[in-house]
DNA sequence: GCTACACTACACCGTGCAGTGTAGTTACGA
DNA sequence: TCGTAACTACACTGCACGGTGTAGTGTAGC
């Protein structure tokens, strides 16, 4: 398509692999693993079901393939809507807009229509699936990690009474995020977001505020 | 076995449905609803396939029936734990430690091994094979109602303050069940569930707490 | 033009499984 | 003792799907 510019080595490579890996992550997430036929995907990525199975060789390497890749990209995606709502602190006041400004964030744009939620269910439901070493490796341990870690500095700076950071953060997700991941999926379920995050994030402050 | 004492009539009709209800039970909520052969079940209930598929038309109206019956012993069960440790509240010292004993009553008995989470899992995976009332028709509404009405009567007592009952409740529940029903069933998870819950609870309790 | 390679189209195999049909066995009530 | 109903054992169908093998096509470098 756009002119190489470069080296077109492999460029096509690159292209299918990531096509494959799309419409697997997919198919997977809203229809589950086991109902989401390696033909769709061939089907629904554009490529033949030969390649599929060329590029990933069986249907669980694929799916390791698409845990790994969307873990990756909410990680990501959690770290830059701390850089861009929790780095630069400045007072007390903005603290609840701040956080709900972060929570939105993530929702919205990293998680997108429930992706993290779905994410979970397929982790848990094809655990057996999964190589035993990825399922336990990642546990979405790091993205609570770094929020952990801006909670801590919260603490020194006096804007959060977090003597247990990680915990903090723990319960910050559960009363914003995991209400919404959890609750979406279903048919007609229609909740307020906002509300949920605003009413979530001020809960969390009359827990974690000092004095 | 035991000697009936009373009419026998039907006796064994019921025990055999109960017998392919419980393990069409665990084992969709150990393996999943694909992975899950009604073979098996007719096995593992000690029935032959053809008295499976006599009672219950196919696996989807199984399904069915093994989430009605699910939701309603959870449901029956958080109303047990309600009563037993939650009508009669002393005084607001103690409050702290009637909300630990429920949560745990919940945690450990109703929901028993993350069976709950089990569900849940189930319910938003296999939600396009439930007729559609049935997967929005329950939701968990009727256990957080009972909760909310609780805490409505804590809150006309002066224990907690919460304007909104209901979603002190989905914050309370948030803070201490949902992190373990989620948290469970990945290999090497190993969490403190009295740890989780006693924090969770105080962390609600500051929250909630009047004044 | 030739070779090498990536890819497609397609046929194909084996298998597991939902669901059915049926003959035979057991138990029980009249 | 007979009839009836519940249940089992088992064979069987149809189908969807994971995975493979291969012949053929387009493309790029030499």
């Amino acid at each position: 398509m756009a002119a190489p510019a470069g080296k077109s080595i492999r460029e096509g490579s690159a292209q299918k692999r990531s096509a494959i890996l799309l419409a697997a992550r997919a198919l997977f997430l809203s229809d589950g693993f086991d109902r989401t036929s390696m033909d769709l995907v061939a089907a629904e990525a554009g490529v033949s079901k030969r390649t599929v199975y060329d590029y990933y060789g069986d249907k669980r390497t694929l799916l390791a393939a698409v845990v790994d890749h969307t873990v990756e990209a909410l990680s990501t995606a959690v770290q830059r809507a701390i850089d861009e709502n929790l780095v630069v602190v400045p007072d007390a006041a903005q603290l609840e807009h701040a956080l709900v400004s972060f929570a939105e964030s993530i929702t919205v744009s990293a998680i997108g229509s429930s992706d993290y939620a779905a994410l979970m269910r397929l982790l848990y439901t094809e655990a057996t699936n999964l190589p035993e070493t990825r399922s336990m490796a990642w546990n979405a341990e790091e993205p609570e990690d770094a929020v952990a870690t801006r909670f801590a500095a919260f603490d020194r700076d006096g804007l959060l009474h977090a003597p247990d950071p990680r915990l903090a953060a723990d319960h910050f997700v559960a009363l914003t995020i995991s209400p919404l991941t959890s609750s979406l999926g279903v048919v007609g379920a229609e909740v307020d977001e906002h509300r949920v995050i605003v009413e979530g994030v001020r809960a969390f402050l009359r827990a974690y505020r000092p004095f």
